[in-house]
DNA sequence: CTGTTAGCGCATTCAA
DNA sequence: TTGAATGCGCTAACAG
């Protein structure tokens, strides 16, 4: 089959330390470095990463688990992974949760046996239970977008309730108070922003009634529901904030299906994405996540905890199970977004 | 460090070779294998795929190559592949090859290195060349998307040519007869595209101004600026074929901005996904790809041939370099695409 | 700078 | 059914 240093050695003379040298940028004599990759190319030799890996216990591969591949969010930060481990030298493997926690578990273990060096995780639970096995076996771990409270692992995110409240409150200076949320309490980042549009309203003590605050899933289904029951309402918003893509996806859909018109009935921000605000008519502002800043950093932790050989494990979560404490993660790092102007938004 | 069958040889007596067979679906006695069990779940025990896969050399991975992974086709794609071959006891890994061939030929032979079972290719060239390496390792791999004219290498793809005639047919029927296109004639599936349109303006007997056909890459860019040219003809066409996803993009963009209204000044009807079409209003009637088709189909033709120990090189290729025999790739499998309706094509 | 040797963790002969 | 021995392809001492 696959040539092996064996082969070379035949070819060549040399002994196998030699073409392991050369294969590991060792100094040797110009003549046998010719020799050598004279063979390489002939025998068309590749190395056999299994078998270094096995001497070596480091793949050069870095886990990443994710929520949901088939996203405009997840897969930018894929690419955006991908680039930063590739100049590297590492490259990525990538598992799918479905946003499925018995898959997310099963996904992290297959990454385990895999050898990998390190893991990238944007997580579909809330608990940090899952990630047990692979702190115990020591590897570097970063999360992204989504904190473990308490867990103590580090986490690359964006700050969503101040950026949540930012855009709730642009809707605020331009006039609105009788503002909606279409959002979520299930997912954790949905949490945060909720608490930003609860929080201005709270500061601007604006009251709202309760049916204006919509929450369920980050889905196109509720989003496209929601818009519906407040455009419903005897008394309906002038303005909606939407906590994510889906959502927007879906209530912007169901504004279109209806008589209401954006700006001049009703004005819309929403959270997440960019290329696509461009697809509607008008365009919408949007708080936008600087994902290119999320994927360099996330990556540049990660490949810094490489380099050390630091381990996720502290020491103090040597138990699997709930963690008690809520220590605050040391490297939690927390970008801001920025509201990228439509036309969505009309004064009154 | 991690736990190895040696250590469960400590615990439990029993010889490295039982634990071998009980890991692998051996038979033995309960006893014997109540004590492995214990042990493997004291010991946390999991297998190591590189010591594994050194002595199988059969990795249970597959190498899944695509020529942009932040790309809304590309991950819906992913998606169903990693549910296929997961559900087959194959993991994915993936590579991204952002649109660079360099990057791509480097992607095969990281894949390779990796001892990857087979490979799926989404290519971002035309030509075959990089795939050479994966054929003399005599792997089975399976092309999606875009086949390699003459390669010989079997792909799964819809048939552009006949549904892009098929969406241009029924601008026609609508009336239309001023019809321009925005495409590619850079792209594979970009030509076969433009050969759809070109042929219903044959048999129809239709001809257009030569600045009625844009072509350039399937990009935003090209998207946007090209419809603003068409929008500013003296005499404008009536409805635009639109090839790809990023194209309706740009395109729909340029429209927004313009004094032109879809579809009372001007028709539309677009190639590629779904979801988004959502967001414009009106909602674009657009030919949808079967993605979750093309990818069970991927999936499943590759694993047969990874059952059947198949590989792709047929002795006929053992040479690198062009391929010159114009032979039809048996596995060809072309699937069809379907036409949404949307609101996007007014009667003239 | 080069060669010899040992062993990474596992599957797989062959005997028992 | 189980056990002992061998080797997959490579790296990492160590000695030369």
């Amino acid at each position: 089959m696959a040539a092996t240093i064996k082969d070379i050695k035949e070819l060549t003379g040399l002994s196998l330390a030699t073409i392991s040298k050369y294969l590991n940028g060792g100094n040797l004599r110009p003549e046998n470095r010719a020799k050598i990759e004279k063979a390489i190319s002939e025998l068309h030799y590749e190395v056999n990463e299994m078998a270094r890996g096995l001497v070596t216990s480091r793949s050069k591969v870095i886990g990443v688990v994710v929520f949901d591949i088939a996203n405009v969010f997840t897969c930018t930060l894929l690419k955006y992974l991908g680039e930063n481990f590739r100049r590297a030298g590492y490259a990525p493997m990538i598992c799918d949760s479905q946003n499925d926690p018995e898959l997310e578990t099963e996904n992290v273990r297959f990454l385990l046996s895999k050898k990998v060096d390190g893991m990238i995780v944007i997580p579909a639970g809330q608990t940090a239970a899952f990630l047990q096995p692979a702190r115990n076996a020591g590897i570097p771990l970063v999360l992204m977008d989504r904190s473990l409270k308490g867990s103590g692992i580090d986490c690359v995110k964006v700050n969503n309730t101040a950026s949540s409240y930012q855009a709730v409150e642009k809707l605020y200076d331009y006039g609105h108070r009788r503002i909606a949320i279409i959002g979520s309490d299930l997912e954790i980042t949905g949490k945060e922003r909720l608490d930003g549009y609860l929080k201005l309203l709270e500061e601007k003590k604006i009251s709202v009634p309760p049916q204006y605050i919509k929450l369920g899933h980050h889905s196109i289904e509720h989003g496209y529901k929601s818009m519906q029951e407040l455009l419903k309402l005897e008394e309906p918003p002038t303005a909606v904030f939407m906590g994510n893509f889906e959502i927007i996806l879906g209530a912007v859909m169901a504004l279109n299906e209806s008589p209401f018109e954006c700006p001049s009935d009703v004005s819309l921000i929403g959270f997440d994405d960019l290329i696509i605000s461009n697809l509607s008519n008008p365009r919408l502002t949007l708080v936008v996540q600087p994902l290119r800043e999320l994927a360099d950093s996330a990556a540049e932790l990660l490949l810094k905890k490489l380099e050390k050989g630091e381990s996720q494990d502290n020491g103090k979560n040597g138990f699997s199970g709930e963690e008690s404490s809520a220590e605050l993660p040391e490297g939690e790092r927390i970008l801001p977004a920025r509201i990228v102007e439509g036309e969505s938004i009309a004064r009154v």
